[in-house]
DNA sequence: TGACTAGTTTATAATGGTTCTAAATAGCTG
DNA sequence: CAGCTATTTAGAACCATTATAAACTAGTCA
């Protein structure tokens, strides 16, 4: 399984429930957003066996820590995470809720004049809404 | 009282509640960020009598229905708020979870490229992670 | 291979921000 | 003032997320 070494060169034990959930998320053609509970689904309709919620937070929750997943900063009630992890940036469609990538290409480079003292920059998120 | 005409016009009952938390929130030298808790506790400082959690929420959405506040997009299991209405950007301190309002000068220019049919941009947010 | 140990998984309970409910209250219009 | 509707309120309900603590498992070393 070609997920082994890449949780292990992260101090992540290959466990079946981990190997499982990277199958779902990194095995695919296209990179996707997601929360909680539509992970939760995806997992149940492609693997026998249950994986627990606990799990399933878990893990999201260790793979963001290592950077295999990002969290996208949007106003909702639920947490959004993405598989890709390059620096891009979003459309939130408020009427369906779902989010859309937009390319650097799309926004161009954004260049932030001020500094904070004491502090760098860990990333730059443009959010756009759209309504109709 | 100057708000009563303001709130009158957005068609929204000039109550005493209502009336206080304008005090709060827009009788001051500057512009701030908050949660809702936040809020709660300097409704607590400034106000004699109690104003219920409900109304604070129902006000606050009331509010920025209205367009008199606005939500800040953040990953955080609490709802920010900002009472400076106009176009601008943040950096968020993940440290201690506060905001720093960014002026538009400071960021420069966004230019989305990209359109998507039949839907328009309500809005443009970026959010800059600061970390030590 | 057989423990030993630390890391994981799990069901379930707990937490906490937010929303709902339904009854009491207060603006507003005539 | 009367009557109507909007608003306030305490408390319950909701629901995403986190904590708990017991069972399990991967990795290690003899």
């Amino acid at each position: 399984m070609k997920y082994i070494e890449k949780l292990r060169n992260s101090g992540l034990r290959p466990t079946k429930q981990r190997l499982q959930i990277c199958e779902v998320l990194f095995n695919t053609e296209r990179t996707f957003h997601f929360t909680i509970n539509e992970l939760e689904q995806k997992i149940k309709d492609k693997i026998d066996n249950k994986i627990s919620l606990a799990t399933i937070y878990n893990t999201v929750h260790a793979f963001e820590k290592k950077g295999y997943l990002k969290q996208i900063p949007v106003n909702s009630n639920q947490t959004y995470f993405d598989t890709n992890i390059t620096d891009h940036h979003h459309f939130y469609n408020l009427k369906d809720g779902k989010l859309i990538d937009l390319e650097n290409s799309d926004v161009g480079p954004i260049n932030i004049k001020r500094k904070i003292d004491g502090k760098k920059i860990k990333s730059i998120e443009v959010l756009v809404k759209l309504e109709d």
